[in-house]
RNA sequence: GAGAGUAGGCGCAGGUGGUUACAGACCAGUUAAGGCAGAUGGUCUGAGGAAAGUCCGGGCUCCCGAAAGACCAAACUUGCUGGGUAACGCCCAGUGCGGGUGACCGUGAGGAAAGUGCCACAGAAACAUACCGCCGAUGCAGCAAUUAGCCAUAAGCUGACUGCUUGCAGGUAAGGGUGCAAAGGUGUGGUAAGAGCGCACCAGCAGCGUCGAGAGGCGCUGGCUCGGUAAACCCCGGUUGGGAGCAAGGUCAAAGGAACACGGUUGGUCUUUUACCGAUUCCACUGCCUAAGAGCCGCUAGAGGCGUCUGGUAACAGGCGUCCCAGAUAGAUAACCGCCCUUAAAAGUGGUCAUGCCACUUCUAAGAACAGAACCCGGCUUAUGUCCUGCUCUCUCCC
RNA sequence: GCGGGCGUAGUUUAGUGGUAAAACCUUAGCCUUCCAAGCUAAUGAUGCGAGUUCGAUUCUCGCCGCCCGCU
């Protein structure tokens, strides 16, 4: 069970509010997906510099995982949780088109069956798939 | 030996090596005028006993302008004694009371003869009284017997004495019943009946003596007695500048300086000041937006840890030596493997009177639980796996 | 991080030291040809644990759960 590295992490609160004001959802039984792909919000000046940036090196994938409260009151449940969704998403991510913002949101059943690594694993290749952002790699 | 229980632990929260992964610090080299950031490689470090609940106490920072003194007011409730501590509502040692066969445990432990309130139902009565009952000594009335006087006798009248308990005035609080609680308790004398009315013991109160640092302990004497509730109001004692909290606060960011008189500034009043604020005048300056960007600082060396010695019953204090040990910000610790260690179970060997116990060997299993730092400390409370030690009670066996 | 409030029948509310109340719901009976309505009766609760008190839903303390606010 390994971690993500800190560029594929959504670090910010203004990246989360645009993902979940204009990004597509998808769901499944315990998680849901909002996903939003690259657009440059940087106003006139910078933007003709930033779409070199993005030609040059492209974007990576920016991942964020919400969980609250109310899935569970333990930090510790909570933080399994959440490495256990990175490491899903690790082995998933060269599968994924360069550019996407994407948050994944834990329902509260999450904390009540047998959801173990697999289960994730299995929900988020679906959840991808269905929101079209895999490319043809696999 | 078994079972049950009780108290304590400055006991542990596996160790170590490796492969990947994450976070931080430092170093190297790369891009580069230089700096920051990023990527690459290397070294080191990386959660807890409760990090939790947020129930208390502090440090730190800002705001109420600051400081000192007197009186009053207000707020708070921590309230047996002595000690410890930076401080505490915490800790240690002791006292009283209560519980337990015991080891031990609990204790919100000032005042009820300053005052007010409340004590349902029941009961006569809940703080002052008398329902049933007992007595009826004393006084009055009634009835009966005896006797004395008046009278010739009887009857009658008057008086004395005794009895009745019939009644009233009255005495009493022993007994009954009610209740959580009924006017100190038990015994005995005493009395008309009773009563601390007298006496003995016990309990309580006051005074004296004595022991103790004190709470209090012990002893003697005295008078004879006073319900409970203050986690009801309250009184007394004690304490006190208040408020906000690291999302404090600073900084990235220009927002300044001078003058003198007037007015004002602690909850209130009074006093003082070199303090501060307002407004006024003069000179100078000022385009707008974004600070939730978790930017940078605060931010981790501290009432610090470990070892040892000294003092103290202990909490704890002091000396010396040694070590540096998380600083994230959508928020870092995880996965797998080898060896060692600990515990448990099974098998074998040896010791022993022993199917038990101890030692060793082999193999297997487990290392679980509660739970994740968010400015930092000291406590309390709650959650929780395992190990060790002291003590108590009961049963059984041996000497 | 800081602060506030509330837990009472299955549900919504009373009760503030002395047998825990009401409405709706549920069940049974009566009524009706049947149902509804109506009438009668029954079942059923103080979140948990200590303490104060003769006695606690009420007072005190500690937990647990839920809700809300501020920054």
């Amino acid at each position: 069970m390994v971690g993500l590295p800190k560029v594929h992490r959504l670090q910010h609160r203004q990246d989360f509010r645009e993902v979940f004001r204009d990004g597509i959802r998808r769901t499944s039984p315990h998680l849901t997906l909002r996903a939003l792909p690259f657009k440059p919000r940087i106003p006139d000046k910078e933007a003709v510099k930033a779409i070199e940036l993005v030609e040059t090196l492209p974007l990576p994938t920016r991942i964020g995982i919400s969980i609250s409260l109310k899935v569970s009151k333990r930090a510790v449940i909570r933080n399994r949780i959440k490495r256990q969704i990175q490491a899903a998403f690790r082995q998933l991510l060269f599968q994924i088109s360069p550019g996407w913002r994407l948050v994944v949101v834990v329902q509260p059943a999450a904390t009540q069956e047998k959801c173990d690594y697999h289960q994730f694993l299995q929900e988020l290749e679906q959840l991808l798939a269905e929101a079209e952002v895999l490319n043809g790699h696999s």
